[in-house]
DNA sequence: CAGTGGTCTAGACCACATC
DNA sequence: ATGTGGTCTAGACCACTGG
């Protein structure tokens, strides 16, 4: 209800308090206690809650809807947003993937060592391969960190793709990427029914939740047919 | 002096106060009226010539410091920013670039196709090779508007890369990037002293100042030597 | 010390969308 | 009609830092 909301928001003393209202609200949300469509508080609400004005807890919403963890609406009030659609297939037909290799347990040391990972550590290890239009559109080798996301040892990922899944099932409040062009590996050609030693865009991407690791995925997009397009402002920023 | 300053910022009655202050300050800093380290008239003043409140002026401070056009500190008052340090030489002891190639004047067809240029446009067209630690670095094509840029006919560019001297000699308040990985064409390839067909990092970006077209380049990186890493928040956002 | 920005309050009016 | 967020004011106190 409403009142388990209010009192969900607390403040800690740390730093100025629409500060602090903002880190509140973000841990409850990437902290999985109100997901998405849950209902922030109005801010008279806040407000009175945390006896400060209203332009202080304005301000903590307005950082937050500018993060894009909520989104508020004049009337209808403010909720917490929805994780982005995963795909743009504005121009894909038709899309398919299959899961080509799966195994749970501890990382092999070459694995470890590809995906930075500890050695003890419970994983998932998944490939899979995504085709468009029928033709094979990016080669996918994930790992999944289970004390993060222990659901993901029961789910076969036979109808969702793994990084669809997590973003239905898990939380993530920061992601690290690098981009580079690498040849084809034979093994990976292959299956991307290219050359071997084609280019290749690879997209490597690792997640956080907090300090815990979600997820480290490598994307391998064959050949030339992909580009990925950004809009910036000066200096870097929007 | 300050109080040309002071008079420069007006109110055009479109919006939110607090954001015809920020465009209008934002519009002299990209206009090239106020250039990198004017200082920015302070709060109060600007408070008393718009007859605004200082919150009102305030918010409008804290966009524009947001988005790296300002920086704001306290006692010593706030300095338009200079562009950020082009270059991440952290590792390069040695660096060194020459220009291969020059042609001014109307772009020739396939130049128009491959930047996307009108016809009867004067432009400057340069490909410049950078060495970093004696081994090719990146290879670039670069296309400068004259229209735009009138000063750039007159440069040269033996001392300074095209790059730089546009950071020092032109404004820009857009930019629109694309990568994708590519195989290097033959002459290329000798430039970059790899094996043609080898996976390349291609970088295309295109740069505006408000509506007009700044400049266009095409950055080529060989092989996989190259990674480029980015951070980012939850849903894209920081 | 004094000037600057950083934060905060307790109001107020308005725009907007739903009820 | 009413509840919600969007904006704005006129003050206030504080933190920082350069003269």
């Amino acid at each position: 209800m409403a009142h388990d909301r209010l009192d969900a928001v607390k403040l800690d003393g740390a730093g100025p308090i629409y500060d602090q209202i903002r880190r509140s609200i973000r841990d409850l949300i990437l902290g999985g206690t109100w997901p998405p469509g849950t209902s922030v508080p109005p801010e008279h609400a806040l407000m009175e809650q945390l006896g400060a004005s209203r332009m202080t807890v304005h301000r903590a919403l307005v950082q937050l809807a500018r993060e894009g963890l909520i989104t508020r609406r004049r009337r209808s009030g403010t909720v917490v947003a929805s994780p982005p659609t995963t795909h743009a297939m504005l121009d894909i037909q038709r899309y398919a993937y299959e899961v080509l290799a799966r195994h749970d347990g501890r990382p092999s040391p070459e694995l470890a060592l590809r995906f930075g990972l500890k050695r003890g550590e419970k994983i998932a290890h998944l490939v899979t391969l995504h085709r468009a239009d029928d033709r094979p559109h990016v080669l996918e080798e994930r790992v999944i960190h289970l004390a993060t996301v222990p659901a993901a040892a029961a789910e076969d990922f036979a109808r969702t793709p793994p990084g669809d899944w997590l973003l239905q099932h898990s939380l993530w409040s920061q992601a690290e990427h690098a981009i580079s062009a690498v040849p084809a590996e034979p093994d990976d050609a292959a299956l991307l029914d290219i050359a071997a030693g084609e280019a290749c865009l690879l997209i490597e991407r690792r997640t956080w939740n907090q300090a815990a690791p979600v997820t480290a995925v490598r994307l391998l997009y064959p050949g030339n047919r992909h580009r990925f397009v950004g809009r910036f402002g000066p200096y870097g920023a929007v």
